[in-house]
DNA sequence: TACTATTTTGAATACACATTCAAAAACGTT
DNA sequence: AACGTTTTTGAATGTGTATTCAAAATAGTA
């Protein structure tokens, strides 16, 4: 997963991926039938890891909408750490792969509508609690956010300036008051 | 640069490079030095097609903030077209190559500052005239809608169902209220 | 312990890749 | 037309690629 995450799929030779899983071409095969198919069985196991972190950050704040600012303001946190440098592996494989490729397209698009409706159920809460204002539309916002993460993972590859991550992702949460 | 935008750096082969222009190994040696120079400059030649299509956008319209307006409502009415499901070639090239490649990183964000640009000037015209709310920051919005086109064109790359992409783009246009 | 089934090993395979280069063609100048 | 220069040609080169497989090691069972 980290070789995959850190290089790509097609940048990654199976001799890097030899190295980094301590096991034999043989043995690789015989797991995973294909390089395509230990990709997949990486793509997996991030987008389940990236969930459930999800999950766990808007859980653990005080109130929906205080999760939903906190799990983007530590977006901004992590910006210029080597684990954002990387960029999110799901966004990367959409650019990669997806447009030759509907399998790996699919799943990626399956673990982006859980993180999604991660976000929904928090919004739809919010609303019902008053948190978030009657007018707002839960579904619409919700797809704006993953958007917002998608484009603060790019401008995380842009190597920006201290501060500019910030600034993106306070206007992101004024739709949110 | 079609070739390279539709496959992305490692998945264009020198052997489709060949077909596409139409010249003979020798004469891209000889032309752009390696495959990297070719790619190179089809990266340059996309940024500057990519920069006068925005600044002509926006040029064209009734208002700076107008333009803005339209040139993201026009990015939801192509999301669907081929064009669109290519995403963005330079956006496509920092999450491939500017991680591993600083000379590559500079390139694109040499190309996205000159967008962001247009767009900052378009928004401190508009503040001018009072078309933009003076309380807004142009700077910051410049950056947000910068993010905010790398969203869209990630959401792209996911097949999005239609609508989707007009509903966070009618998200991203409030914040010029 | 003895025997079968599974897993691991790592060298071998066939192919695709980026790059080179000597020879041929085209061009520009007089 | 004649000649030096530049460009084009496309087969050849060596390296790296994903994948396979027979043989060896290990695990599981009785």
């Amino acid at each position: 997963m980290q070789a995959f995450w850190d290089q790509g799929y097609c940048a990654t030779s199976m001799t890097r991926l030899v190295s980094a899983t301590k096991l034999n071409p043989g043995s690789i095969y015989a797991a995973f039938n294909s390089k395509e198919g230990l990709f997949l069985a990486a793509l997996d196991h991030y987008g389940k890891l990236s969930t459930e972190k999800i999950r766990r950050a808007l859980g653990e704040s005080d109130s929906p909408l205080a999760g939903i600012r906190d799990y983007f303001k530590s977006l901004a946190g992590t910006a210029s750490d080597s684990e954002a440098e990387r960029s999110c592996f799901l966004v990367n494989t959409i650019l990669e792969l997806a447009r030759h490729n509907k399998n790996v397209q699919l799943r990626v698009n399956a673990h982006f509508e859980a993180i999604e409706a991660c976000f929904r159920t928090a919004l739809e809460t919010a609303q019902s609690t008053g948190e978030l204002p009657a007018g707002k539309d839960p579904a619409a916002l919700a797809a704006f956010l993953m958007s917002s993460i998608w484009g603060v993972r790019v401008l995380g590859g842009t190597g920006p300036a201290p501060g500019r991550t910030d600034a993106v992702i306070n206007q992101v949460l004024k739709l949110l008051d």
